[in-house]
DNA sequence: TTAATAGTGTCTATTAGACAATATGTC
DNA sequence: GACATATTGTCTAATAGACACTATTAA
């Protein structure tokens, strides 16, 4: 610990926030325009630095949201992702960063803020590959809210937290295309999903047809964590061979 | 983010280490007795705050490590637990505290350092049962920490960590039975884990027999992520709660 | 009717789980 | 020999994956 006379470091800590959303079969992340230096107009994740001794992180991740993005906020469930201390992450001084993930249903097109000269989303795969370039080490903490939200696909409901109040088993099944990356059976994912006890519950009846049957609604049930877990498909994990 | 004027707040960074090993094919958790107040006497994590403003979290953990319980603690794998920030969590102010966690084979009884008036290896039921009473939010973390071990050994090859440079099939067994706290069946368990390609490599000839047929020692193979993986038999689905 | 999507059924290869049988050491 | 533990084998129920088939709407 410390002696009497120890002075406290000065390092200030910081809030990110990983928002993922669907939108037109594709995961997209909420990205600010930044209006300050450093890394001003460049991309970045909302989020910025605790402004009290007394703020929550969690109270200050809603507070910059709103600031940034003016998102209905409420409703969104963060969860915390990581801490991001390299020294050199922030060329103002030590800044020791929490991100939090959330999953958001298609929302409205967010209104830009105050600080932030713009907010909107942009599709996650830009992000990795480098076409839209954010700011700090943002593109990691990306990369990391979207492995971690693959994963929870597989052990919790968390894919209903990606549509609206109600919904067919064909938009959950986007929802797990769109952020596993990969084409999935409908049939097995129907029948995988329906047999899973909790996951969705029926919400009325038929709705929506463009053209075709019109597909059940569900709504989410009260089942948190899925046992046993819905499988992704071996894209090429740690070296194992399709067969033996 | 903020305007010209603003004032930093003043907030303590710390670092607590929840290091678990096996011993006597229970699970245990490192703990100190803290030499100084708050809390002075009780057990608690060893930890303590980021000492300079360049300091990393990490660094900061090992030097706590050090100076605490005197552990050769550089073949350690740290691996990030969670942020705890609840304001009322420390006495002494807004304290934020970065959580690690970390796997340990099984380790001579540290000796205590200068911090902390003694240090050693508690059973983790008699923490987590109220046995044992920690500082702070301890116990909570050591809950978290435990949970994150028991799913990790589900997915990675992480139960390789608690054991030496060779072990035996049933040594491994047994880290599984403690980690997760039910007996496994050693038939299945030697198929599963032979079966899995990487997880183990063979480790020169038989040895050790107190009594029965000698084991064939095996060490950790390159195989990191297990898929498919280890499967924790049902003992209650218990749900994770969300993160504040 | 056709087109298009929703939903069901069926077969098969794999595997978890239960547990018998055999191997190899010490006493 | 008895005993204890390690290792292999075998049977069965469950299920993931592949895919044919039926159902229900709009045009």
């Amino acid at each position: 610990m410390s002696d009497d006379r120890w002075e406290p470091p000065a390092i200030l800590l910081a809030v990110d926030l990983v928002i993922l959303t669907l939108r037109d079969s594709r995961l997209h992340v909420l990205l600010v325009e930044r209006g300050i230096e450093p890394y001003k107009g460049a991309h970045a994740l909302p989020g910025g630095f605790l402004q009290h001794s007394q703020e929550g992180l969690v109270a200050a991740a809603h507070r910059e949201l709103a600031e940034e993005a003016d998102l209905d906020v409420e409703t969104l469930r963060l969860e915390q992702l990581g801490v991001y201390d390299d020294p050199d992450r922030d060329p103002r001084g030590r800044v020791v960063s929490v991100a939090f993930l959330a999953i958001a249903p298609r929302l409205p097109e967010p209104t830009a803020g105050t600080d932030a000269a713009d907010a909107g989303w942009h599709p996650t795969d830009r992000v990795l590959s480098g076409d839209v370039r954010l700011a700090f080490d943002h593109r990691r903490i990306v990369a990391d809210g979207i492995e971690r939200a693959r994963a929870k696909l597989e052990h919790s409901a968390l894919a209903t937290a990606f549509c609206g109040p109600t919904f067919t088993i064909t938009e959950l099944q986007d929802v797990y295309e769109a952020v596993w990356g990969m084409p999935l059976d409908p049939r097995n994912f129907y029948r995988k999903i329906k047999k899973t006890d909790g996951f969705i519950l029926p919400a009325g009846s038929a709705r929506k047809a463009a053209t075709g049957r019109p597909a059940r609604l569900f709504r989410a049930g009260p089942r948190e964590v899925l046992y046993p877990p819905m499988i992704r498909p071996v894209d090429s994990p740690n070296g194992k061979e399709p067969v033996q």
